[in-house]
DNA sequence: AGTGAATAGGTGGGACCCGC
DNA sequence: GCGGGTCCCACCTATTCACT
């Protein structure tokens, strides 16, 4: 397996202060069944096959991708993708963030529940190398690199618009689902109600819980539960907090009730995980 | 830090209705 | 027929307290 990987911060500002920006690129020739996940990215990131083949998993659907393919991963959304066994596949990746990414992307038709693409568009075989050639200008490379992926963007817009206009497709389900995946993700900390969240998106409630468990196969609720545990999972084995203070990282005010959610939902205590009781929980068992 | 019990309030499922 | 909303009720979650 060989690996180029190139990263860059253009974001002195802080996480997210720039409207859009490169995080990093790379291409990949993947080993047999190389895989990541289950599991989630904290950006966005664009993989595109060259040669190969593999799976990408997500929202509870298999998408089997060959040789002129690509698949979007989104934030914060649990995924899994593998190479072929027999003919594993050679990607190029690109991650990107910033505060007009969730934008941008919205005005395509790739969603979470619908991240694949083909690479006929004539646009996506060249942007590994135009990334790549940014690095021979050191004083213009960010500039260069925003170009690039505005450059992209554009042509993924025209050529992959989203089905609907903005009007109509702020009303369709799929939309209303997504907000409220994204309004989780974002408040999961907080003290969050789906009474809240429903009143937020412009819902009545039990709407909002019907066309999400129609979506994702389980309420709203249920789904924040399942967030906020992963979340702590995650916390428990790569820091040093206490109980009490990852309780209230993920929106527990009471250190009690989280652990009695937690044990509730993976079967161990939080501190039984931290110790090791937990290795075998994958995070794709609790969120789905 | 963790468990168990009691309680209040929030949530989801089903049925039903309305407007397009 | 479909999207969207309301009502009722059983169930679940969050809270509190006592205890280990």
């Amino acid at each position: 397996m060989t690996q180029k990987h190139f990263y860059c911060n253009p974001d002195p500002e802080g996480e997210g202060a720039n409207d859009l920006y490169i995080t990093h690129w790379g291409k990949e020739d993947c080993a047999p069944l190389h895989s990541f996940g289950p599991g989630i990215r904290d950006v966005y990131k664009f993989h595109f096959v060259h040669t190969g083949r593999g799976i990408v998993r997500v929202e509870g659907k298999t998408y089997t991708l060959t040789a002129g393919q690509a698949f979007l991963i989104h934030p914060n959304v649990v995924i899994f993708y593998q190479a072929d066994e027999h003919d594993p596949w050679t990607y190029s990746y690109c991650g990107f963030r910033g505060n007009l990414s969730e934008k941008w992307v919205s005005r395509t038709s790739l969603t979470p529940e619908q991240p694949v693409f083909s690479m006929d568009l004539q646009v996506m075989p060249y942007l590994y190398d135009l990334l790549t050639e940014t690095l021979a200008h050191e004083s213009s490379r960010d500039l260069r690199l925003n170009a690039v992926m505005y450059r992209f963007l554009t042509a993924l817009i025209e050529l992959l618009p989203a089905a609907k206009t903005a009007e109509g497709e702020a009303r369709s389900q799929h939309v209303y689902v997504h907000r409220a995946m994204e309004y989780i993700h974002a408040h999961y900390g907080e003290a969050l109600s789906v009474t809240q969240l429903a009143a937020d998106l412009g819902l009545d409630r039990k709407y909002l819980s019907a066309i999400f468990k129609g979506a994702k196969g389980l309420p709203p609720q249920q789904y924040l539960l399942r967030y906020r545990m992963r979340k702590a999972c995650r916390f428990l084995r790569d820091s040093t907090l206490s109980v009490g203070e990852i309780a209230r990282s993920v929106g527990y005010a009471d250190a009690l009730l989280f652990s009695k959610m937690f044990k509730r939902t993976l079967g161990v205590s939080p501190s039984e995980f931290r110790a090791g009781a937990g290795e075998a929980m994958l995070e794709a068992d609790i969120v789905p």
